[in-house]
DNA sequence: GTCTATACACAGATAGAC
DNA sequence: GTCTATCTGTGTATAGAC
């Protein structure tokens, strides 16, 4: 599967998030109607993710995010409690999003080298396709509370856990090699967040998502793979 | 060589880096007697990283900073013209000493796998070393001006055309298998990365410096070394 | 060199008209 | 639902005494 098949087959958008958003804080938020809020919220998240991209969060004005959204400062307010409450709205979401697709793909396949090539492409072409939200969560998560920033923490060991328990799983079966299978783990997380987090070096050495997953692929079989 | 052995080698601390931005920032500042400045921006520079750790540069203030610090506000603005003057200096002396030490790593061995080693191993040692440095430079590259954010992904380059003229060569011997050399370097420079920037992971899984480069160099010689 | 006191801009947030 | 006008706290930075 490559990145377009990919984005065929998981048809989201940004649009889809902001609904998600919507039904989840609707009681917290002023607008009722559900049309209106997720097109506005959907101009407020990119406006975040456009303004915050070169300056961070906390650089980041309510008078900032009012002219880009082209909506008033009291309207803003209609939509969120306040500066704080929609970090933690949009960090929230974008955990919940990610947890979900994981583990859908990880369930797909049963032996352990597809899966494992399953899970790792998936977070990969997700945080292309998410690329916004995925810099902004990993980039923002120290403005959060200390319960913030728990979950993050919480979030990572989750998705190394399953990377780990699928070279487990592997070794068990004779498919991959002996090793500290915690650390293979933090190595194949650390070389899926150089995508999204140094986007403008890949931009710049014109390399696709599709090159770049099937180089971290090969990396981790010539590390992993037994014989 | 182990980090020990690295540590007693290169025989530096953040005292030498406050010295360092003295000498250079001599004229812009208004303090004149050298051991009260060097005192006094280990001071601050200590104070900046344990505030920023947790909210980043643009969340800290003066006040903040004044406090942790135990100097007024009067008397840091004898040290830096402003905020945004401090964060540049700090960043400007990082990238001249992680400049320095690597080049001088890499000139030490001739053989391209023990140039290679001897490179990667100084990057991570070296982040361990002056690991606030490291964590800073990265997190608060964004609220560089753009001519400083210029810098920042040319150094980024630079260190990668260090590995990956190492994996040509390397090739060009017969050493390392064909490949995309620059790719191979990102994927390096990812896992390094890793070090710092996630250490509260290694902490808690009580992997060492040690642990943690030897697997970068397995992973790496794996899919680089020929045969 | 370091302090205290203060200037002045701009932040987040709300009230109330439409 | 959205706007304008405004409140109040906090930010960076400086002046001038010691």
């Amino acid at each position: 599967m490559d990145y377009k098949e990919f984005k065929k087959q998981y048809a989201a958008s940004g649009r889809d998030i902001s609904r998600a958003v919507f039904l989840k804080n609707q009681e917290v938020m002023r607008i009722k109607r559900e049309e209106t809020a997720v097109t506005n919220l959907d101009k407020i998240f990119e406006a975040v993710f456009s303004i915050t991209y070169n300056k961070g969060y906390q650089a980041m004005s309510m008078r900032d995010l009012s002219l880009k959204t082209g909506m008033s400062l009291g309207a803003l307010y209609a939509y969120f409690p306040g500066k704080d409450e929609l970090l933690a709205i949009m960090q929230t979401q974008a955990r919940a999003m990610v947890k979900g697709v994981l583990e859908e793909f990880a369930n797909v396949h049963k032996a352990p080298l597809a899966k494992l090539r399953a899970v790792i492409k998936a977070h990969i072409f997700l945080s292309e396709l998410f690329r916004p939200w995925f810099y902004f969560t990993f980039m923002e998560a120290r403005n959060l509370t200390p319960q913030g920033f728990e979950a993050v923490k919480s979030i990572e060991e989750h998705t190394q856990k399953i990377l780990s328990d699928i070279l487990v799983q592997g070794e068990e079966q004779g498919v991959f090699k002996p090793g500290n299978h915690e650390l293979t783990a933090c190595m194949i997380k650390a070389m899926q967040q150089e995508w999204y987090l140094k986007r403008w070096k890949y931009t710049k050495q014109k390399i696709s998502v599709d090159q770049f997953t099937d180089y971290v692929l090969a990396m981790v079989e010539g590390f992993c793979l037994a014989g």
